[in-house]
DNA sequence: CTGTTAGCGCTTTCAC
DNA sequence: GTGAAAGCGCTAACAG
């Protein structure tokens, strides 16, 4: 009906209702302090006008902005959706908005959409670094003096919390589950090196194979499909042929098992599988593929929880056992057994 | 350095370059009209402070928060993952922020969001709506007076723009091919028949069916894996035993698959299966399944350009063809053939 | 309990 | 070219 102005103004409120902004301005924070008399007036006066409290004039008192921003590599990464669908529901339950961005990780999108978080005034800021050592990442993030918390991957300063999978200890119970079932030459297919993830994994997988005293054999090469086929071939064709697989990251797990179904070789009689990190198909796809499962939305979920606990408490004593230090969580992973290991699942179907 | 202030301020940068805060605002917003010297003078300055602007205090002037809400039933499913993706791109290319919610397709939860949306005024809206026809809704995107398009499925009211998938011309294709596969008793598994896309490609199914003169058969049932299991059990063992499954949506093909699987029903000799809409491991299981593919990036990214045009355009001509009626975009669907439907795809492994 | 009064940081006339 | 000054809508002292 206001033809006027596109949204009424706390003042305009107070006028129709003839009271002082002061007022409104507490029936919209709570009502604290006001007669009940009056409080139902106003809040009449603001039902008819369908005033809506201008959260840029807000934040511009000082207060919070109540957004917070959330930097992945992609969105369409099941993990990386899982822990943004988390995040955004914790957002939601601190009173917050999500604010969603994606850096394909690369340092340089990454340093740049930071950038525009950090000048939109985000409240906090959720991180996948792309390059957990990036000096410019934390020099960044250390002038713009709000709480961030690392996510996936730690960002290499204790002194910013961080929600990572225990990928060491995950990496380490999968060689040893498959040298359980008698796999003597176990081959790594990496991923991406570069990666906090990948590198922890390839230490568990390291450890794993030294404490059994077997050889570890590192394939770094399965970019694709394609490369997965030619490097598994290849280890086929050699002269001491692997007898287990396992991938240290999703798609390397699915490249390699259709690579395995296109040579026609058995799994997991001819070659074990393992994967590192579930998804959705694994326990449809024949054999089923066994893999390390992460925790996703909890990690998500904790580290937004984090988040909001540094942006509420921010002073000193709260909880009594953990000190000044931030946190950093490791979440334990769990190792699903299905076929492709050769393990014997009860129900085949689930 | 600056102990006091954690942001310095506009009239900060102006006192210490020695001019008025005019023309530093000039200088931050492109500057013209500075002289070339001051422009440099008061840059060096902003960059020595590392001044930001408070966009609170900008957009409270009256301009735009540069921020967008995208409105989703849920981000862990690839498809609404890929438009946030897409989505997220273009408001970046557009100097935007993209806000992320879920409503998991409750209009309760829907509403309350889009109020907290329209509240932290964002300066437009990308909605994947959980119900095309609800008054609520429209009355409270009528008011908001935003810019708003609808994604997956329009809102029940031509003011409002959309960019859907043409369900029911996909759904049409998709049956015909069955028939042209001889299959003669197609039944078609739902899934949640109140949502505006499976009733399209109801429709469709339903149209190609009755153009070829066979009866139509739906099951609604299927809901989770144990439904379709049982469903398809009941169907197989019944009378008149179905040739052909067309699965209306994503989970309904994955839970057919896996139960046909199960049953042992060879696909597709004994039964042809194809889905509606393309997954990950849709080319990867075996058999291959064969889907109506959407091109769902492009849904997610059309839709965003239009309410970026919404945004800058807002008055009237400007493309020469389109006229002020917004626009209801439907993208064409793709029929991807691979082996469950009874095709033969020249490369198995992709 | 309630109103008056300064600003928050920025943009924007309107003069110079 | 440049600056002074008036707000944008709200909150927070500080009086009553």
């Amino acid at each position: 009906m206001s033809i006027n102005s596109p949204h009424p103004t706390l003042s305009q409120v107070a006028r129709k209702a003839g009271v002082g902004t002061t007022t409104v301005s507490r029936v919209i924070n709570g009502g604290d302090r006001v007669s009940p008399k009056t409080l139902a007036h106003v809040r009449r006066v603001i039902e008819t006008l369908g005033y809506i409290p201008n959260p840029a004039a807000r934040s511009l008192k000082g207060h919070r902005t109540k957004t917070i921003g959330l930097v992945v590599p992609s969105i369409t990464d099941p993990f990386f959706a899982s822990c943004a669908e988390a995040a955004q529901a914790v957002a939601r339950a601190n009173d917050s908005l999500l604010i969603v961005t994606v850096t394909a990780n690369e340092p340089c999108n990454e340093l740049e959409i930071l950038n525009v978080l950090i000048r939109h005034r985000v409240d906090g800021l959720l991180i996948v670094p792309a390059d957990s050592n990036s000096h410019a990442l934390l020099d960044l993030l250390q002038r713009a003096a709000m709480p961030v918390v690392a996510i996936d991957r730690p960002i290499g300063n204790p002194s910013i919390a961080s929600v990572v999978a225990d990928n060491l200890l995950g990496a380490m119970t999968a060689t040893q589950h498959l040298i359980g079932h008698g796999c003597k030459r176990i081959v790594a297919l990496t991923g991406e090196e570069t990666l906090y993830t990948i590198q922890e994994r390839m230490n568990g997988y390291l450890k794993a194979i030294k404490a059994a005293h077997l050889t570890p054999i590192f394939d770094t090469s399965v970019k694709d499909y394609a490369c997965a086929e030619r490097a598994i071939k290849n280890l086929l064709d050699g002269p001491h042929p692997p007898d287990a697989i396992f991938a240290l990251k999703n798609s390397t797990t699915i490249f390699a098992f259709e690579a395995l179904q296109k040579l026609g070789v058995a799994v997991p009689q001819s070659i074990a599988l393992l994967g590192f990190d579930d998804f959705d198909l694994a326990s449809t796809v024949r054999p089923s593929i066994s893999v390390i499962q992460q925790p996703v939305e909890e990690i998500g979920r904790r580290a937004a929880e984090i988040l909001f606990e540094q942006l509420s408490g921010g002073s000193s004593a709260s909880s009594p056992a953990s000190a000044k230090q931030p946190q950093q969580i490791k979440m334990t992973t769990c190792l699903i057994q299905r076929s492709s290991c050769g393990c014997t699942p009860a129900n085949e179907s689930k």
